[in-house]
DNA sequence: ACTATTTGACCCCA
DNA sequence: TGGGGTCAAATAGT
């Protein structure tokens, strides 16, 4: 589509922009008496920016096409339908973070993403002795929303949780206010964490969904996060409207005290541009102190976040490098 | 009363 | 045929 392709320059012009920004804050850093975590923090906003910038380069038109395959036409609420769902979910975009949460301070993380989310199973899966939570938009019913997403808690690290997410949100109304993601139980348990702070150090590790790990390392949700300082300053204000990936994509959330497998953050992704598909990008966060982190969600599920950073928090860079 | 979660059962597909 | 995904009744929480 040609207004996508137009948002798709859009997107990577702020990717652009927003990584220059941030260079411009690092070399400022650079000059003060920081923290090594805030500078690793800069560093790998920067990282994340071009990475996202390159991916949507990469991608280019492979997303429209899933579009408009994942959507179900109907409500369905009747069995017969409803064994159709089946093969429609094959058809479905498909998206897998890695996300690394450190649960220190007795809460892991959530998936406050923005969007109303009721788990509807759980299940063990071989292989794996964490069993894998499923998830659907709690407006299914009520706005045709089929976004689903799976969240399976590492068996190697029991920190780290891959979270798939299906189909797309056509809920924008139902999409939680990004200031007061409430809905979801695990914020509501935490919801002093949920409004400090949140350190977004993640590296995007790309699980394959195809074979080769395609390098899309992004340091934070490569959204339009908002970061704030401890002083609630935003040094990247901008907010990446019109996504073009929106359609068929995610975003997630952090903190879930509740539901070990609900630990999650935004996600960044790949596009497999044979298939239509994407690639599960995984993020992997070394989130010491992950405090809170919502999303500000329009039409764009992907990349409209609002973290917020605590600046203490650590980094391990060695995270990153591959 | 309403909504969310849990969990056993069912169904589909590889 | 078994694993994974989903349904839906029971249960819990507000």
């Amino acid at each position: 589509m040609e207004s996508e392709s137009s948002l798709e320059k859009q997107e990577l012009k702020k990717e652009l922009v927003q990584g220059m920004e941030v260079a411009r804050k690092l070399k400022a850093e650079l000059g003060l008496e920081s923290s090594a975590q805030n500078r690793d923090l800069l560093v790998e906003r920067i990282l994340s920016s071009y990475d996202k910038a390159l991916l949507i380069l990469r991608w280019n038109g492979s997303v429209s096409k899933s579009h408009t395959l994942q959507q179900p036409q109907s409500p369905l609420p009747n069995k017969q339908e409803l064994k159709h769902t089946s093969q429609k979910r094959k058809l479905m975009p498909k998206l897998v973070n890695r996300v690394k949460v450190n649960s220190e301070n007795g809460f892991e993380g959530s998936h406050e993403d923005g969007y109303s989310w009721r788990k509807y199973g759980q299940k063990n899966i071989l292989g794996n002795k964490y069993p894998r939570s499923y998830y659907r938009c709690t407006f299914r019913n009520t706005k045709d929303c089929w976004a689903t997403k799976q969240v399976q808690r590492s068996e190697d690290d029991h920190n780290i949780f891959d979270i798939t997410y299906k189909g797309s949100h056509t809920c924008s109304k139902g999409k939680k206010n990004a200031a007061m993601p409430a809905e979801s139980p695990e914020m509501q348990e935490k919801p002093q964490e949920s409004q400090t702070n949140f350190q977004n150090m993640l590296t995007v590790a790309t699980a394959n969904l195809g074979n080769e790990e395609t390098a899309c390392s992004f340091t934070s949700p490569l959204t339009s996060f908002g970061f704030r300082t401890q002083e609630n300053q935003n040094f990247l204000p901008s907010v990446l409207e019109n996504d073009p990936f929106s359609g068929s994509l995610f975003q997630t959330h952090l903190l879930s005290p509740n539901t070990p497998e609900s630990n999650y953050f935004p996600s960044p992704f790949c596009a497999n541009e044979l298939e239509g598909t994407y690639s599960n990008p995984c993020l992997e966060f070394k989130v010491p102190e992950i405090i809170s982190a919502h999303t500000s969600t329009t039409n764009s599920p992907i990349f409209d976040f609002d973290f917020s950073v605590d600046p203490n928090f650590r980094f391990n860079a060695s995270r990153f490098s591959r």
